[in-house]
DNA sequence: GCCGTTTTCGGCCCGACTGTTTTCAGTCG
């Protein structure tokens, strides 16, 4: 099996993790670290780049040395620098970078003092107190490390914690409206990469331009469901939540509004990539402003900083420094797709199978959000658990729809069927009842754990059958709970497009399915979406607001994405035969 | 380790808060 970019930027990742604890130069560590987020985010896949003549010297932050690595990485599927550090260090000491408080240089010292090597040792050392013994450590931080190792442990995943997005959005609401009656708020926003609507967050970023913090502070920290702070101090603090989730708030004066904002939306490595524009000119870049010399010269709105430097806004969907300052210095930035773009969904479940509203009252819920159309696509029968329509049901709903079809004025529901692909690439319902839907969506819901090759070829033989429409949650990912099943989507996308199909991309927030790279994957390919809920009630149909932020974090238009049609446009771009 | 219409060497983003500190390193975002 080919070597997956996620394998290249792992590897990246550890290196930078040993050569940090062993004191490294930090620019050389940052070219790990940025190697593994650049590699990360490439929409094409790098074992195919590094088969190319100079296909990985062209990439922003892979030099030579780096492009050798990942050619040696991928065909010999090891890289001999890492194996050498992992001889000087104890394999497990990377994951102790993970405890927060805990750094470079702090896990160094309990490694050369006490001969710890993981977190494991660590929490034994702290409990049986020979932590504090250590020169630079106290019985405050032993405990405090004691603390954190528990707490990452309570909120589960190995890693650092990451809440879903729609966790966060729960989670914050209320903790916003407290906020926003303290004396002298003017303004307030969540910012980080909750702002630019990433699939998970690890904290939530709460900014406030104030012109005094005294009370929003005290109402911060104070809040009901803190259940510990971090930190307090005039204009920064944190606390972490009920949950396990962590908010920091920052307070600045009004006039630095627009640069906090940008500063505090990030991402690091597209703030990192605009100082270092600030630099060359000669300015500086910060929370506060952007100044020459004392003087401070933009920062009022972020609109006024892009436009210091010669690019249009860029929206925080895209700041990622995956190519965004490049295409706004050129002038190329896309027009990102919005909510108001969309005429209607098509992915929506009803109580014939495992939905929770009748059809009518589907209709009448997208009706009401301002679409023009929804395709009801039931579970087909291999899907017993949720009840799932065998041909004589599938018949009797597509007589229902026609009835209230004939009812509705200014809307339609579209018949279909979110159809299962069989383990061999056949489909669960005969050709003859698919011939009276408008629509199929099919599916992947079983036997999982087929390899890589054989589960591309069962899905790309569901999409020989002309009757086939869109491939539904392409990789079958439940964030945080279930990792995607080994396919090549690739390949799928170039099948799907060489046979007039379309991929999904799910809405749901604990899908959010494909993820923003293969969206941009699919749009540099040619390839059009369809932006479906996968909504199981009426109120579902809401949560297209998660899709549309993936949908822009992969850089799609309103072109890109096939439900911004009209009906009869659709009907069209649909139509295999 | 990367990068260069100022540079192939010498730069590489910037500030707040904590803890153990008597002036600052470490960590974080």
């Amino acid at each position: 099996m080919p070597i997956s970019n996620s394998d290249i930027a792992g590897i990246f990742d550890e290196v930078a993790d040993f050569l940090e604890i062993k004191g490294d130069n930090p620019f050389r560590v940052r070219a790990y670290r940025n190697a593994s987020r650049v590699v990360s985010g490439l929409s094409r896949g790098v074992a195919d780049l590094a088969a190319e003549e100079k296909g990985l010297e062209g990439i922003p932050g892979i030099g030579k040395d780096l492009a050798e690595k990942i050619r040696t990485i991928v065909t010999t599927k090891r890289l001999p620098f890492l194996e050498a550090l992992k001889k000087e260090f104890p394999p497990g000491l990377g994951a102790m970078l993970k405890v927060r408080g805990l750094g470079p240089k702090k896990v160094a010292a309990l490694h050369r003092g006490l001969g710890i090597g993981s977190v494991e040792e660590l929490k034994k050392a702290a409990a049986a107190g020979k932590v504090r013994e250590l020169p630079g450590f106290s019985v405050k931080t032993e405990r405090s490390i004691l603390e954190e190792i528990e707490r990452a442990k309570a909120i589960g995943g190995g890693g650092p914690g990451r809440f879903k997005l729609v966790q966060a959005e729960e989670k914050v609401a209320p903790l916003l409206g407290k906020l926003e009656g303290a004396v002298g708020v003017e303004e307030i926003a969540v910012a980080g990469s909750f702002r630019r609507r990433a699939e998970t967050v690890g904290d939530v970023d709460i900014l406030v331009a104030a012109a005094s913090s005294a009370d929003v502070m005290a109402r911060f920290v104070g809040y009901d469901d803190v259940v510990k702070v971090l930190a307090e101090g005039a204009t920064k603090s944190s606390v972490v939540l009920r949950g396990g989730l962590q908010a920091d708030i920052r307070v600045v004066p009004p006039e630095s509004w627009g640069a906090a904002l940008h500063y505090f939306t990030g991402s690091k490595a597209h703030n990192i990539a605009v100082r270092l524009m600030g630099v060359k000119r000669k300015l500086k870049v910060n929370e506060y402003g952007v100044f020459r010399g004392k003087k401070m010269i933009a920062g009022r709105t972020e609109e006024e900083i892009y436009r210091l430097f010669g690019m249009p806004y860029i929206e925080p969907e895209l700041r990622e420094d995956r190519g965004e300052i490049q295409a706004a210095l050129a002038g190329k930035l896309p027009r990102l797709i919005t909510l108001g773009d969309l005429r209607g969904d098509l992915h929506a479940h009803t109580s014939e199978s495992d939905g929770r509203f009748t059809a009518l009252e589907m209709a009448e819920a997208a009706k009401a959000r301002g679409y023009d159309y929804l395709a009801i696509t039931d579970h087909s029968k291999r899907v017993t658990i949720a009840r799932g329509l065998d041909a004589k049901r599938l018949a009797g709903s597509i007589k229902a729809i026609d009835r209230i079809n004939a009812k509705l004025r200014g809307f339609t529901l579209l018949k279909s069927v979110e159809l299962d692909i069989l383990a061999d690439g056949s489909l669960d319902l005969p050709d003859s009842i698919l011939d009276d839907l408008d629509l199929v969506v099919a599916s992947v819901h079983y036997n999982f754990r087929l390899p890589k090759e054989k589960q591309t070829e069962r899905v790309i033989r569901a999409l020989d059958n002309p009757r086939v429409n869109i491939f539904g949650h392409p990789s079958g990912r439940l964030i945080g709970e279930r990792p995607p099943y080994d396919i090549d989507l690739e390949k799928v996308m170039r099948a799907a497009l060489e046979r007039g199909c379309f991929l999904e991309l799910n809405a749901h927030p604990d899908r959010l399915d494909l993820d923003d790279v293969h969206c941009k994957m699919a749009k540099e390919m040619g390839l059009k979406l369809a932006l479906s809920t996968d909504a199981h009630s009426a109120d579902d149909l809401d949560l297209m607001r998660f899709g549309i932020g993936q949908a822009r974090r992969g850089w799609l238009e309103a072109d890109d994405v096939i439900n911004t049609r009209p009906l009869p446009e659709l009907r069209k771009l649909i139509r295999r035969r």
